[in-house]
DNA sequence: ATCCCTTTGAAGAAA
DNA sequence: TTTCTTCAAAGGGAT
């Protein structure tokens, strides 16, 4: 398992996500708030290595009791388990908003996901259901539908939102699409950005580095990303720029679509290669009929050439496909260099695009706080920032965990929608067992000398490059 | 130019 | 069933 396994042994692989849901995170960030800078440092230094020392009795036996089942079942358990807390928060209202505010519509696409396993409502769909019952639904459904319409309006002011266009819809409505912008769709279906902004880009996290629209909505607070120079907000250590309130308060202030906001503009799936990028593809796909949705959507080898690109132009992010740019030019001065190399590019060009692995809960955090992170410490490298990050992500609340528990379910979801062949296997590079590079052999739970020592000096370069006053965000 | 490092989680293969 | 491996993102550093 990749979690550190410094103990435990027999529920190791139970309990991957189970980690995350552990009170140590939330015992640090008490720790945290109550030391002073110099002890955070300290204990930064030392926890970055020891990180797993402290995971495993800091359980408490309720939390214990609790723990979910294996693999899949955990995080199912864990969103039950945040959403009857949240639930039993809540008054009876005929209105009850989801566990986590600023995730308002994850849970209503389990109602009629087909992805779920053994074709049953997912569990989080099933304790919607038993919390509220349709009628509950159906409210929910409108109010967040409202919300969605309003937010929406007010985040990209250029939007076309317009009611009736959406041509799919009925087709768009077998897709089950899990995201948010479905409901919206329903009465707002076309949603098309003037920078090929697909409808359903708030389910994607955006970067500005791939999407890069002409300019920031002006409601979006400014700063700039030290690599893009596009403009980025200042965020307090702890606030996130797509969650602009603090994890302490996510549960109290929602965010209307909190994670609908584009994520910093960065797809989950970037593309990179070619000048476009599209979104995740969703059943949210407007002016255009199912064919072209699934043309547009389906990698190139399912689809005719001339289609690999939606009508916006668009590849899907999940696609790696170096080969667009080559079969657009191939009409012309490649054609006209016709020598074995065009045959042999040819051939790779028709090889199956590589499609990306969807992201995990933990890859979509990172890609959302990288930048904050990189931001508050002068470290850049990717290996102590991800340190931090790791960090960070078991400091999360319960439910900021969830929220990307949730997306990243819902981001498989998709995936395998749209790559219903798709294995995870199909990236392998030479197959399993054949190591495509060097990767760690070290035993679970344990770093062989050489990267040990490499640790060691991400961790002393962590601790030293971030300022003590930062330390507790950490 | 390519690989390594580092994180967590998911998926798949091997034991 | 459990254990192990690979890949997903990111980018500085090492080779």
């Amino acid at each position: 398992m990749p979690q550190l396994n410094g103990g435990g042994g027999d529920d190791l692989g139970a309990n991957d996500e189970l980690i995350s849901f552990k009170d140590e995170g939330e015992q640090e960030e008490k720790i945290s708030e109550n030391s002073s800078a110099e002890r955070d440092l300290a204990d930064v230094k030392s926890s970055l290595v020891n990180e797993s020392e402290t995971n495993q009795n800091s359980s408490s036996d309720s939390e214990a009791e609790r723990r979910p089942p294996p693999r899949s079942e955990s995080f199912r358990d864990k969103s039950r388990e945040s959403l009857e807390e949240a639930a039993k928060r809540q008054d009876g209202g005929l209105f009850k908003g989801p566990p986590y505010p600023g995730y308002p519509f994850i849970m209503i696409p389990d109602l009629t996901s087909p992805y779920l396993p053994n074709g049953s409502l997912s569990p989080t769909a099933r304790t919607l259901h038993i919390q509220s019952g349709s009628t509950h639904y159906s409210a929910y459904k409108t109010i967040e539908h409202q919300i969605a319409i309003q937010y929406l309006q007010m985040k990209w002011p250029l939007l076309d939102v317009q009611a009736g266009s959406l041509q799919s819809r009925q087709a768009l409505k077998d897709a089950r699409s899990p995201s948010p912008a479905h409901i919206v769709s329903n009465k707002v279906p076309v949603v098309q950005h003037p920078h090929h902004v697909h409808p359903l880009t708030p389910l994607i996290t955006y970067s500005n580095e791939h999407f890069t629209p002409g300019n920031p909505p002006p409601h979006l607070p400014a700063d700039v990303d030290p690599k893009t120079g596009i403009p980025r907000p200042p965020h307090p250590p702890d606030i996130s720029p797509y969650y602009p309130l603090s994890p302490g308060t996510v549960g109290q202030i929602p965010h209307p679509l909190g994670w609908l906001v584009p994520q910093q503009g960065q797809p989950v799936y970037p593309i990179t290669t070619g000048g476009f990028r599209h979104p995740y593809p969703t059943a949210l796909t407007v002016n255009a009929s199912m064919s072209s949705f699934l043309s547009s959507r389906f990698p190139p080898h399912m689809v005719p050439p001339h289609h690999t690109l939606h009508t916006t132009g668009i590849p899907h992010p999940a696609i790696v496909t170096p080969t667009v740019k080559q079969e657009s030019s191939q009409s012309d001065v490649a054609s006209l260099h016709s020598s074995k190399h065009q045959d042999s590019k040819k051939e790779e060009e028709k090889k199956k695009p590589h499609i990306k692995k969807p992201l995990n809960a933990f890859m979509l955090y990172m890609k959302e706080m990288r930048a904050k992170v990189v931001a508050e410490c002068t470290l850049k490298e990717s290996a102590a920032i991800n340190q931090i990050l790791g960090r960070r992500w078991h400091a999360l609340s319960r439910e900021e965990q969830a929220k990307y528990y949730e997306l990243a379910r819902k981001e498989r979801q998709l995936h395998m929608q749209l790559y219903p062949g798709w294995s995870a296997r199909d990236n392998y590079v030479g197959g399993y067992g054949k190591k495509k590079k060097r990767k760690r052999d070290k035993q679970p739970g344990e770093t062989n000398g050489e990267k040990k020592s490499a640790f060691a000096t991400y961790k002393v370069k962590a601790a030293a490059s971030v300022h003590p006053l930062q330390m507790e965000a950490y």
